[in-house]
DNA sequence: TAGATTGTTAATCGATTAACAATC
DNA sequence: TAGATTGTTAATCGATTAACAATC
């Protein structure tokens, strides 16, 4: 039985080589080895198998593996084939684009509906999925079980937002927020920061510039 | 003089603290300790002290860092001081909403205009920004000097714009698509990967479940 | 058998944590 | 002086890399 326990960077590796795998579709055999993957992606090929063998049952040696069947492992153990509901709380550009995405499924997500406290955006469609008031939150919450809430708020309403989720029974947040949550143990907090991408942008061309 | 060369976590961090000072303005005094921002983001002392360290040039004991020149030193490092022109492949919802958002001035980025090879989108305007037909991608990268480009395309396309970046003289891309990107030496991608989230998200609630 | 690939064990590397000295 | 905070040096921890044995 494949080890549960991978270390975060392994968890961060594997959607990668999912997306590769189902990419690859057309043009590839039956098998695929970790040797294949790792150089694909550009990656040490024994960090490749590494997080493979916790993952998937058995690779076979000169094989490789089944295509097919670690693209379902994967899958599996990402959870992306057991699809978890989510709703969304800020009906703004950023809001409406996620609940406009299409892709989700794809990673085992959900959005059932979006929420906004602006009177104009409630009772509106966005990519068929209704924008509900605040008021409505805990209540959808609890009666269908949603563990997962998304935050495209504003950042000074992140704080009040993820507390109002929290009391609903939310478990996880992805936070689109510019903004530090602060949260009772148990429940995790999953950044989306874009502040932190443009620091690695901008240092990368400092380096750059100062060496050349 | 500050070290310049901090580790990729450190890195991760700094916006985090940069974020925390910024927003703390009104209610804080003159100074702020590396031990009140680590216990405001629920971090290690020791690890913010060490990265103030590298960024700041005098801490005083008993006292601390003086706040709005942690600030400063911060957003100098961070680059978000020298904002740098950017623009953006894939006029989309995301890619709208992303032109739409204000707050990149505050980390320094600059978004130019958008380009999209749908001719239904071609000369509209987004928030004010201009959405060109790919031809003129060059031409504007190379005039301009634009050193950063943000692809929000579907993933099956990405490779292929990042190519025409490259091309035009971008050195940094933001990759927003959901597909490897590869790139020759010395070009940064950055990826902003719902996957990678989505796979965390969905780990803690399995582990949740499996232990409760 | 030979060769390619898996998977494991040991060695290296880097980051975090702990302990402590320096300083206002 | 006493206490709080910085900043540095050493110890621990974890992840990556390297070497090698196992296997089809």
């Amino acid at each position: 039985m494949p080890d549960r326990c991978v270390s975060k960077q392994a968890l961060q590796r594997l959607p990668a080589y999912l997306n590769f795998l189902r990419n690859s579709g057309e043009q590839a055999g039956k098998y695929v080895s970790a040797t294949a993957i790792a150089e694909a992606l550009g990656i040490n090929d024994v960090v490749v198998r590494k997080d493979l063998a916790s993952v998937s049952s058995r690779g076979r040696p000169k094989v490789g593996y089944v295509r097919l069947e670690l693209i379902r492992e994967l899958e599996c153990f990402l959870g992306y084939d057991n699809t978890q509901d989510a709703i969304l709380v800020g009906a703004g550009k950023l809001g409406q684009a996620l609940l406009s995405y299409s892709g989700f499924p794809q990673y085992g997500l959900n959005i059932l509906a979006g929420f906004d406290s602006d009177p104009a955006l409630v009772e509106t469609e966005v990519a068929g999925k209704r924008i509900l008031p605040m008021e409505k939150l805990p209540g959808l919450c609890r009666r269908v079980g949603v563990h997962i809430g998304i935050i495209t708020v504003p950042g000074e309403h992140a704080q009040k937002v993820c507390d109002q989720l929290i009391d609903s029974g939310i478990l996880a947040v992805w936070n689109f927020a510019n903004a530090h949550l602060n949260v009772p143990e148990g429940i995790l907090v999953q950044n989306e920061n874009m502040a932190v991408s443009l620091a690695l942008l901008s240092n990368h061309l400092k380096e750059r510039f100062s060496t050349k």
